[in-house]
DNA sequence: GTCTATACTTGGATAGAC
DNA sequence: GTCTATCCAAGTATAGAC
């Protein structure tokens, strides 16, 4: 269980959350295995355990409740999430950019099983206040990027006139977000795909009718 | 429990499933609650018995397992839907009143619950194969009912070459979920509301650009 | 068809040894 | 910081009286 090169977390200047490492990033990471494979019902403090071949005892030491550890879970995958893909979104300047990064980024979280996670995590919000708040203030900065990319991508184009960015972003949030879900209930029709085929059309349609600007510019 | 006017259930000569009544209704009726209130984790048999005020054990004789009591809340729900809106639905000629359906849809599935109780199935059903495929089978029915519709809709239209019926009845059914299941997570931002206004918006253009035809006609 | 009682499993959480 | 041992609440499911 102890990783010697690990030292304990070295001071930060920076605020906000920090990368955890060692034997809490190893819990975390059994967790969102678990959260994965088993789902919010089944991702119980020995069930974790189990998976990532520590002891039960050391969640609630480390984490306090099973709860706080399913939020570092969703934590984490925020953070990887961001760094992973926040700066080629920044640069993608154009509708068929976007929707190719989307490919891409489906294409992971298919394989990391984000989503999947992510939507065990609202259904049990749903039912739990707290919890819900919890979730939904991690989904925030999504929902809130994606409205600031409409937003300049949209500058100056008819399109804009027809929905506010902010509508827009939660709806293509949401959007992802129902397909990945449904999309996992039957292996077999790999329709989130098709989805995203349509954007890709789509998004030529969208450059087509909306002025371009130079690469770069906000 | 017992209610002396709930004749056993009578012979049916239809095909299919047959609404349950009397003490079967009352279980699912529970359960239904209790998965609205508590989530799928939280649906045990006990809480459900606890919220029915009935006998635990009255659930394993009558459904057999928690499980499959669960599926006939689907069912419950999903021959309720149908019966209210199948007559509305196949009247509805144009993507204005499929837009104002819609709203009265989305108002009834938000003070039923009807959507949350789906999504916690989804969420069970993503990490148990079995539980999802049943689950996927008991949506299917309303891609298909959204397929059929966009495809006449769309007949004769300039949009007809956007996309495929069927992925777009999917997108559609995917970001209705999706936005109920985000939309529960914090009360106050009321989002999924926003979005079926610019699907009003929207409707006016879609209508604006696809031929009329009689009403009624298929 | 319904209830009581019970067997057995799993869950969250903590105390205390190491 | 980690492990063993344990408490106690809650879960599924069944047997058998009524």
């Amino acid at each position: 269980m102890r990783n010697p090169s690990d030292a304990p977390t070295p001071p930060s200047d920076e605020l906000g959350p920090v990368e955890p490492t060692g034997t809490k990033l190893q819990i975390i990471e059994a967790a969102l295995s678990t959260l994965r494979s088993e789902g919010y019902a089944g991702a119980s403090a020995r069930a974790i355990a189990r998976s990532g071949g520590f002891n039960q005892a050391l969640i609630f030491y480390h984490f306090g409740s099973v709860r706080n550890l399913l939020l570092a879970v969703l934590d984490l995958i925020s953070q990887r999430r961001m760094q992973a893909y926040a700066a080629a979104f920044e640069g993608a300047d154009t509708a068929a950019e976007l929707a190719a990064l989307a490919q891409r980024i489906h294409a992971d979280d298919l394989r990391q099983g984000y989503i999947t996670v992510l939507g065990e995590m609202v259904a049990g919000g749903i039912t739990d206040g707290e919890l819900g708040a919890e979730v939904a203030a991690r989904i925030e900065p999504w929902i809130t990027m994606v409205e600031h990319k409409i937003t300049r991508l949209l500058r100056g184009s008819p399109l804009a006139a027809l929905a506010a960015p902010r509508d827009l972003a939660f709806g293509l949030v949401a959007l992802y977000f129902g397909a990945d879900m449904l999309g996992h209930l039957q292996r077999d029709q790999a329709r989130p795909e098709s989805l995203l085929q349509l954007a890709t059309r789509l998004s030529v349609l969208i450059d087509a009718i909306t002025p371009a600007r130079p690469r770069g510019q906000t």
